[in-house]
DNA sequence: TTGACAATTGAATAAATATTCAACTATAAT
DNA sequence: ATTATAGTTGAATATTTATTCAATTGTCAA
């Protein structure tokens, strides 16, 4: 029983389980990665930017009044957004028009909705049970 | 020119992209909500964690063992997952086992990889016209 | 009931980050 | 050139949050 062999602090339960775990887990790259994607749309802020500019292209005054907010927080979220090569941009004149330049992001939202209605749907149910 | 019906520092400029985009935005609670579900996997760690048990279910020590991290740290970030219905637990004596318990995470997780794989191409085209 | 171990919990700390404010750049018009 | 407006940027602040540590709970076995 080679405890020691794991950075942990507690005993393993199931070794083939863990090894196996293991052996499919991808390497630490692809979950940063992932992961900073997750959270660059997991901002209100942004998840509305997003959501706008997939119903129109806009310059961030738009954005910022289809938001209620400063110029100055879109556009640092827009960098944001930018940078992740998540939204597109053209400059017409003073103007920046952006655009969502990832077709990732209106699938995973579509699904993301499927899961606040899942469980909006469980919670009124739980609710019921519960009574 | 009604400027300051809008909470913004600046004048619109496209009145009509704004307010048919304000017509098709869903309540904020839509977007606190999305948002919250992605920020919750939008996470190094708990995205390990969902992708982990997409494999295998497991105990706390299984996992801790599987990302080499503390036991009370997993133990903190399943409690998170708990308590968004994205995680479900059965105990079986000293030990719980915890499971997915959401089939979009694993779908949306595909759609993130597909991504990351994306970016990845274009990246590398990128460093070539660069050059 | 006592000891051992799995897991949770709360407080503390350190790191990340969203927004604000002020200054700045870029473009167009006069 | 000067002025006005769109947009960006950096520093500062306040808030959130991931991990650690120590203490506690829950379950089993002796």
């Amino acid at each position: 029983m080679s405890i020691n062999e794991y950075m942990c602090d507690c005993n393993i339960i199931h070794e083939d389980a863990v090894k196996e775990t293991l052996k499919k887990m991808p390497p630490q790259d692809l979950f940063n990665k992932l992961a900073e994607f997750f959270k660059i749309i997991g901002d209100p802020t942004r998840t509305k930017i997003l959501f706008a500019l997939d119903q129109n292209e806009m310059c961030v005054c738009d954005i910022a009044n289809v938001l209620g907010m400063s110029k100055s927080s879109i556009s640092h979220q827009l960098a944001t957004l930018r940078s992740s090569g998540i939204v597109k941009y053209r400059r017409e004149g003073k103007e920046i028009y952006y655009t969502l330049d990832d077709e990732h992001v209106k699938q995973v939202f579509e699904i993301g909705i499927e899961h606040i209605e899942h469980k909006n749907i469980n919670e009124s149910m739980e609710g019921k049970n519960e009574s």
